[in-house]
DNA sequence: CGAATTCTGTAACGCTCGGCACAGATATGG
DNA sequence: CCATATCTGTGCCGAGCGTTACAGAATTCG
């Protein structure tokens, strides 16, 4: 164990609170002051911890990236490809709509920062956004590899349609769309999806953990 | 317009320049001394013009719609709904790819402010945006009692629908995606739209969720 | 034990923010 | 040509921002 006064807080705990600001108010408007007070720590705790501001976010993103973990994992080991878009635009509309929690619906890789003063925000978010990306289109290669998806099929473009279906729901939420109404966005995407091989289609719907 | 020195600057011109500002770094990044710099004018000017920041914003906002009428305009002229959608979203595609001017890609009622500490500022936009949203429905509404589309069909499903494809696109070209990547995501959702007038149509089963 | 180390709370820093008083400049109307 | 009205530039305001100096409290190590 290390020397000297041991923390006085959990870090993930007051990381999950940081990310409540940061979702509701963006990176700009979550002011030092609200952020220490949702943490329930003073700022050179903050500081000593996380460095600055933008630190703190970056853990925040972090956090956030290892809580959709298991959603991520859950859609990548779908059976066939047209599960897979199924899990991904499902669960992410369950997501959206989810309001149990404190965070607002909506999504934090959009929420905090679309467009910002510091274009480092952005862009850092941009980057997440595409890593989901990336991950789908690679899944989606590799089921073409094997026949289960068809050859003329393009991996590059599904996954960017998915991607964009997502963000936008993501977007209808944040603007107080109902979970049913964006569940039926995510079907009506679906029947975009090439046909690929197998036919049958089972209508199960799974919430996300 | 009668008695006292005249306005030393065009109002448009003034607030298309602040519209950049507001496009590139959100409501709260955009600071009032780059807005005044943007503009070429001091902010006293500013102030006796717009009253405070908040109702510079509402004036571009306004703007932004103005110039953006013939847009819609042109789209609710569509002769048939699948030339609607066609329209919209290709249309959408080209708008926000576009890097021709000072403007970022993407659209400024998602970048200028997702979330924002002052609340006001993204339900106003969200306002701005279910009004387009409406303006969609509508049309689809009237499409469907002349028996332009389907009696099955859901006009406020498909408005939302166009919606949230057209906010995706928008956060894709914000992201970085190329004009042709934009119009593959459109051209693929649009395989999504019901066709044109025939009787029959697929009624998926709604999620469960 | 004391020394070293690490965290905590108080209080303040310098800076930029949005916004405005004021006086000078420039127009109109009588 | 004066009275009135509107706009412009200079300069400044209090508030809040992100950040940190400092000293005391709590722990481990020798």
């Amino acid at each position: 164990m290390r020397a000297g006064r041991p923390r006085g807080f959990c870090v993930d705990d007051a990381l999950d609170r940081a990310m409540t600001v940061f979702w509701r108010n963006g990176y700009e408007g979550a002011s030092m002051s609200e952020l220490t007070a949702a943490m329930g720590i003073n700022s050179p705790s903050l500081y000593a911890c996380f460095g600055n501001k933008e630190g703190l976010f970056r853990a925040v993103l972090e956090r956030y990236e290892e809580r959709r973990k298991t959603f991520m994992e859950n859609v990548l080991a779908a059976p066939d490809m047209h599960e897979l878009a199924r899990r991904y635009l499902h669960g992410v509309a369950d997501f959206a709509a989810d309001t149990s929690g404190k965070n607002p619906p909506g999504c934090l890789l959009l929420q905090s920062g679309l467009s910002c003063g510091e274009e480092t925000i952005p862009d850092e978010l941009a980057r997440h956004r595409g890593e989901k990306e990336k991950a789908l289109r690679a899944r989606l290669e590799d089921a073409r590899g094997k026949g289960e998806l068809s050859k003329d099929a393009d991996p590059a473009a599904l996954a960017r349609y998915l991607m964009t279906v997502s963000n936008g729901i993501c977007v209808q939420a944040a603007s107080g769309a109902s979970s049913t109404e964006l569940h039926d966005v995510a079907d009506m995407a679906l029947k975009a999806w090439p046909a690929g091989a197998p036919r049958k289609t089972k209508s199960r719907a799974k919430a996300s953990a």
